[in-house]
DNA sequence: CCATTTTTGTTAATTAAATCACATTTATAG
DNA sequence: CTATAAATGTGATTTAATTAACAAAAATGG
């Protein structure tokens, strides 16, 4: 009846931001509680993965009864830390970089890119959603006098090593990436990459394979 | 000897795009032949994990030298069908669509968006990058006179069913979604979510977790 | 208050992926 | 041509994730 002391498996963890929306969907259309079936249909996740899921974080259900959703809410938001605002900065302000900066996202009150930086002296100092582009060498300053949580990087490829490096200086450990090519970086600095190429491809191939 | 005829893991094709491009990068800069070892160095793979993959598309290496990066370009690029423009359409212009359709790809090729739509009629008629946006119910035709591959979807959570069904009538099959919630579709339409929130919660959580 | 139904939480079983370990093959150097 | 070194390809093992199966707990309905 303890919550667990085991390592919470990787794809658990990974689940947790889907969970935590869908629930606040579920509340905010105005439903009280919730049984894993019901939830497994909604986010296509086997009912019993859910369950081992969320056992993980505690013992949060009632047999014959299922969870209560704002209960469930309340856990997984203190766990990603929905009530403190996460200030990120936005590296490389091109098309990609400019469409995340206007979004911003908006949908979730707990992230915002709170700086820009770019190379590029051209959009320096231009301002866009509140946030006005700087260079690049600001955000060692910045991230002492800010919280920067996490970067998010739209930073070309042959130029990503060299930014990590400094961005690593400046004492950030989380980055994401939308260039592919893996960097080197200290144990204690987490590296994402989000590969839009791949991820079409892999959509194409899948598709292709699949019938065999 | 003879290539494997077991079923080949999602994982192993999965790696498949990053494996071309590398490869394409080291012939690029002049290289002919690579090992294992160097190339899991290079993306950070391990070379028993490459050298599995690679098998199961055949007998690709020599013992004691290694593997001949032109070979294996033509291999997977086969299986990637790089050698065909895959065409390409996307659903949503709005500040990420724009960013997908002014970048479109341009280092692959290969991948190409072909046709964009739009719901709002401020946005329907205008042209970026030599693709005018059509209304949705364009594509229904477009689809019978031109090859699409696939669908790019920016379409936000709430429309999205709607436009998924309207995309199945129209034979579509393959689709990428930057909205988390997942929808319905027959067995042989392959959805894959691409959710950039939940990347941002989960990088700032594994590294919150990983000291632990 | 008891019997029945529901639904959880978890042990056990399964499936899938990654890694180890090494026999085999090929290249290379003498 | 032979011996040595290098590197592959793959059975065997390990690790991780998912799913099945079910006992225990709580709710519900008479």
């Amino acid at each position: 009846m303890t919550p667990h002391n085991k390592k919470i498996p990787r794809m658990s963890i990974e689940r947790l931001p889907i969970y935590y929306r869908t629930l606040c969907n579920l509340a905010d259309n105005g439903y009280l509680r919730i049984k894993s079936a019901q939830l497994g249909k909604i986010i296509q996740i086997e009912p019993t993965t859910i369950r081992r899921d969320f056992s993980y974080f505690g013992d949060l259900g009632k047999s014959g009864y299922g969870y209560d959703i704002a209960h469930l809410i309340q856990i997984f938001g203190e766990i990603l830390e929905v009530n403190e605002t996460q200030g990120l900065a936005l590296i490389g302000v091109g098309n990609l970089g400019r469409a995340l900066l206007i979004n911003n996202f908006r949908r979730n009150p707990n992230l915002e890119i709170v700086s820009a930086y770019d190379a590029d002296p051209h959009v320096i100092g231009e301002t866009i959603n509140e946030v006005t582009i700087q260079s690049l060498n600001e955000l060692k300053e910045d991230s002492q006098t800010q919280a920067i949580k996490g970067v998010i990087s739209t930073v070309p490829s042959h130029a990503f090593q060299e930014v990590v490096d400094y961005l690593v200086a400046c004492g950030i450990t989380s980055i994401l990436s939308f260039a592919p090519e893996p960097v080197h970086v200290p144990k204690n600095v987490h590296v994402r990459y989000l590969d839009l190429t791949s991820e079409v491809q892999n959509l194409l191939l899948l598709s292709d394979i699949a019938e065999v």
